[in-house]
DNA sequence: GACATGGTTATCATTTATGATAACCTGTCT
DNA sequence: AGACAGGTTATCATAAATGATAACCATGTC
């Protein structure tokens, strides 16, 4: 295996709250959770009208919108949510990119800071 | 509401067990589990071998690739399984048809019977 | 027949997501 | 200053998914 001091690395680097943070903005969970906020937001409600839609209350709503890796909610729930934002959810797989290398060639597109 | 005996004959429909099978057949779960099986054949791998590189047992491969729909599994459950298999998942939400009528004028492709 | 392989099903213990309640934080408005 | 709206966070109880084990069913092969 190359590298062994990497996963070490990596470990102390995630400890940085910031760095943390960074690596959270590009997980797929925190993608997914900023797609669920467009829908509601394209609906036109709030987390407390989400929530009376699918008979349940604001803060959960807030919780599985939030950014929290940590967590993964069940297929139903992100599927309830979006049928009452009135969309339907689609799944498919995608084979992953065999070509491992030159990932770290490709210059992650900076994020306008504002 | 139009024909106010329709949920109670569905009802009764669906406590026969082969229209309750087909009616799995077409459910949105269902469909999920059989791309689940066709990403674990691409791969050439038996259960068995899934479930090592899941770090698991055979029967919950199973279990998770079962027609059963009164199951959701986690969303990272089937990531996992997915990555295991060389693909990853994608999400997304497609508007659902406003147009509630007509419905019933669209031919299902009948699904041939061998 | 016996044996192995691939998959299913049932059951149980453990982990985890969800539901509910409450407190809190910002803005915004009067 | 209040009051309100929208959202967040923490905590707890409950529901449900997952992990593990075992028994079972086919099918094929010797």
């Amino acid at each position: 295996m190359a590298r062994p001091g990497f996963n070490s690395f990596r470990k102390k680097a995630l400890g940085r709250s910031d760095v943390a943070k960074e690596y959270e903005r590009l997980s797929p969970a925190y993608e997914l959770r900023r797609k669920l906020v467009a829908l509601r937001q394209s609906a036109g409600l709030t987390q407390e009208e989400a929530a009376e839609r699918l008979n349940t209350k604001k803060s959960n709503i807030s919780r599985l919108e939030s950014v929290n890796s940590e967590i993964s909610p069940k297929l139903s729930t992100i599927s309830d949510y979006a049928e009452a934002m009135g969309y339907s959810i689609k799944i498919d797989f995608v084979p992953m990119e065999s070509r491992k290398h030159n990932k770290s060639l490709q210059r992650t597109p900076e994020k306008r800071r504002r």
